[in-house]
DNA sequence: GGTAGACGATAACATTTGTTATCAAATAAA
DNA sequence: TTTATTTGATAACAAATGTTATCGTCTACC
């Protein structure tokens, strides 16, 4: 699972198989709960097999925010970094095999790395990055119809609409499930 | 100006009044364009007086994304950062006083301050934060009620409600102006 | 002072999207 | 296999939001 990216990180072999040795296996069913809402996460997972959805409770609708794959990382971040309740719930959509280390580990690994002159960097630019992905995603949503942002997913995101069920797309859109199967419906017969 | 901020920087006397020397005066009356969308972003700004918008244009349509007051900073952020055309226009509302910085001083400042560990750090907070509040303005697009944001935007930013003129804040929200309109007519009576 | 433009309210109508209910198909569990 | 659960489609109606047009007010500028 780790050797692929072994090559990624300038540390000696002391140091990569000490954090990789913080790390922990499990296997879970579908729709096991990672972490809940109110929770203060302690783990940041990744996905070895499965996938994995994040979402909240907003007066009982259920509202997805991201989806997670192979390879990815997955936490609560605001919960993780900051330690405090967790607004999301964590949860897998199939069984899913996992591998999870401790909010401890992690910053000891944190610290450590921003002594790399390179490694920091990647951190920074990471970060960036994730605040760019952000906005493209918050964008889309005050420029472009649920249509729209429909066939930006299909074509962007294939993954998500193959494996995910479409009521989770829906929440994922910003649209009901109804709305959803009708955007769906329209896009077929335009095409005839 | 810049003073007020001198005691958040550990700096010597010398590298302050270096950086401080990397900034340029200018007035500039309302509606002057600082970003030109296409253009590759090579200033980031500091208001000390005035108001200023960033937006991008959607099929002829003017979506705002973003309002900054004194004391904040400036960018087209992923123009500047990454010297790719910038996707959003950067433009005052009122008549402004700012201080511009080049994209070279920039870089200059932040490859000196990463190896400042506190300061470092304090970037990488930073990043983190703003991660976060673009994450929290995204889930209020999908989660609450034009009514609902608009009541969070009196509440959470004030001055944007009293200084922006309300065509601005509609498309801020993501809503006709004509609905923006009557949003604010419904709440009046249900006051009353 | 007068005039043009910017700004905002409102009405009438069109379109989009949500809600509730029902049914059918696929899938998982017993 | 049988049954329950999940998933998705569709119809009918309700609510939210956009569009276009008109009008009044205010402000900047000549």
């Amino acid at each position: 699972m780790f050797d692929q990216f072994r090559n990624k990180f300038p540390l000696t072999d002391e140091k990569w198989n000490e954090y990789i040795s913080y790390f922990n296996y499990i296997e879970v069913p579908a729709k096991t709960v990672l972490i809940e809402e109110g929770e203060i996460s302690k783990k940041l997972f990744i996905i070895e097999k499965g996938c994995i959805r994040v979402w909240f409770n907003n007066n009982g609708k259920d509202l997805t925010s991201q989806f997670f794959f192979e390879n990815q990382s997955v936490a609560s971040i605001e919960s993780f970094m900051k330690q405090f309740p967790s607004p999301v719930v964590v949860e897998t959509i199939e069984p899913s095999i996992l591998w999870w280390i401790s909010k401890n580990h992690v910053d000891k690994i944190l610290e450590e790395i921003k002594e790399i002159p390179e490694l920091r960097d990647r951190l920074i630019n990471m970060l960036f990055q994730r605040t760019f992905d952000y906005m493209k995603h918050f964008f889309s949503f005050i420029k472009d119809s649920p249509t729209q942002r429909y066939l930006d997913l299909i074509k962007e995101k294939p993954q998500i609409v193959q494996r995910v069920p479409q009521h989770y797309i829906a929440s994922y859109l910003g649209v009901s499930t109804v709305h959803l199967s009708r955007i769906k419906s329209k896009l077929i017969h335009k095409k005839e």
